[in-house]
This record gives structure tokens, sequence and C-alpha cells, in this order.
DNA sequence: CTATATGCAAAATTTTTGCATCGTT
DNA sequence: AACGATGCAAAAATTTTGCATATAG
């Protein structure tokens, strides 16, 4: 995902570039986290000057991540514990979640790739197991 | 999962033996479209005798659910649609997930040992797609 | 100035929890 | 009879929706 780029499409398609739409957009940029709503939500709120009090609401959020989506900026995933996750990187990769703490990593497209002997998957590949934090634990 | 021997388990472990388990045991045997806690409930709903009123509730469902999951009677698994489903097949497979729709299908574990070169993957692998209805839609 | 986005508040879903009552063992 | 399970109702948590107001272009 580029800001500058997506910020074009949003202009292109007569979008009002908002404080809280750029707040999510520099938060997610380059983002490997794969945040949830509510965290794009509390990051917003302590982006944004709290000297003009509204800040932002959960409505918007949700409202610019589907935008978001729709014009292909993020992709929208799910983890094993049913919140929605945002990721910005929208080119082909897969993703490992762990079973124990629900946290999603990424997994590179020449790994899978590599697996399928030289064929590259079709789709998102989804593999379960455990994150290093909690293997060690 | 074979109802003769999680029932058996559930005895020896001192659990009740009540209609309400017994109906989910019965709905869950064999079932392939791995359901969601509101199906188990609709299910166990239409299936217990109606003239005995109270017939279950939703937390009563959960209880079961998460009982067998314990036992290891069940798998449980969650769609692309945030809702926890239920796999009484516990043997090594895999899942594919309807991108469109959330429908989960069964991937045989050789399957994607084929892909992996003849080495079994360890834990489950997802992938996406969309499953037959929704290709043809 | 006009169309669009925002924030609030409330609804809809799914899952969890507390407690009195009922049923299995 | 005793202990555990049930059902109800209400609480949590996440996401969605309706509407008046504020704001970007």
């Amino acid at each position: 995902m580029d800001v500058q780029a997506v910020e074009q499409v949003l202009r292109k398609q007569g979008c009002a570039l908002t404080p809280q739409r750029r707040a999510v957009l520099r938060f997610l940029d380059g983002n490997l986290e794969h945040p949830s709503a509510g965290q794009v939500f509390d990051a917003v709120t302590a982006a944004l000057p709290s000297t003009s009090r509204p800040v932002s609401s959960r409505a918007t959020i949700y409202n610019t991540l589907a935008l978001l989506e729709q014009i292909g900026a993020v992709r929208v995933l799910r983890g094993t514990d049913g919140e929605m996750r945002y990721d910005p990187n929208t080119t082909p990769h897969h993703h490992r979640c762990c079973d124990v703490c629900g946290r999603l990593e990424d997994v590179p497209a020449e790994a899978v790739t590599l697996l399928l002997d030289g064929r590259p998957a079709v789709g998102e590949v989804r593999f379960t197991g455990r994150c290093p934090a909690c293997t060690t634990a």
C-alpha cells in the first residue's frame, strides 16, 4: 500500500481526504502487525490532535477500512479470535496464525511456491501453529 | 468422532448424559457441513421432543461444544464470517474456505502431503477460493 | 455552496457469565 | 439425595446502521 497512490485514487473517485482517513492511512502504511479495527481506532484516536475534540468514531473507522478494501488498498483477514484484521500489504503472500494468541504472521509467497513444487498457490494459504512467543511459553 | 466412544468418555469423567448432549452428539456425528453453534442449537431444538418444552438454550450448546472440544471429540474452526464452526472429523485433514459464502470444505491430508512433496503438513492448512456454488454465480 | 463524511447512539450478532432450578447418576 | 447441567436473562465484544451535523472540495 502506497499512501500517495491511495490518496490519488480517493481524489479521483471524488472521496474527501479527511484527517481521519489520512490518519488511518498513516497508521496502516508499512504496518506488519495485521491490526484489528479496534487497534486502528485507538491509533487514530491517539494520532489526531486531541484539541479538536471528537477525534473519531468506530463507525468512521469501519467506513474507512471498507472503503480501502473496495479500492484494493488493504486485504481483510480474520484471525482465529474472530476479529477482522487489516493488511496493507496487498502483494501476494500468505499467513501463519498462532493457535494460542491469534497473532498473524506473514509467509512469503515464494515459500509456499517452493512447497508446491514451483507452482504458485492460488488464493491465500493459511497455516496454523504457534508463534515464537507462544512456543517458548 | 464416534458417538459410542464419546459417551463412554463422558461417563468415565462423571459427566451426565443429558438429552441435550445426546442430541448434539447425534447431530454432529458424521456431519461434514462444519455447522456453527447457532446451527447446532437449531438442530437440537428441532430434534428434541417439543412436548417437554424448554428444549435447550444457547448457553447449553456452547457448554456442550466446549466440553466436546476439551475431550478431543470435535475440532473448533473459525470461518471467514467470524462464526465458530465445529468439525466432528478429528482425523488429520485441512480446509478450503469460500471467500464469498464462508463455507468450509474438507481437503484431505493426503492432498496437502502430495503438494508438500511427500511430507505431511503440521497443523491445519487453510486454503481460500470459491466453493462450487459461488464459482458458478 | 454542495456533496460527502463524521460522530453519536442504538441495533444486530455471536459468545460468555451468574444464578436458581431441574435432572442424572 | 447430591452434584452437576440446564435455562433464562443479562453482559461483553465486535460490527452495522440511521440520522443530524460538520467539513472537504
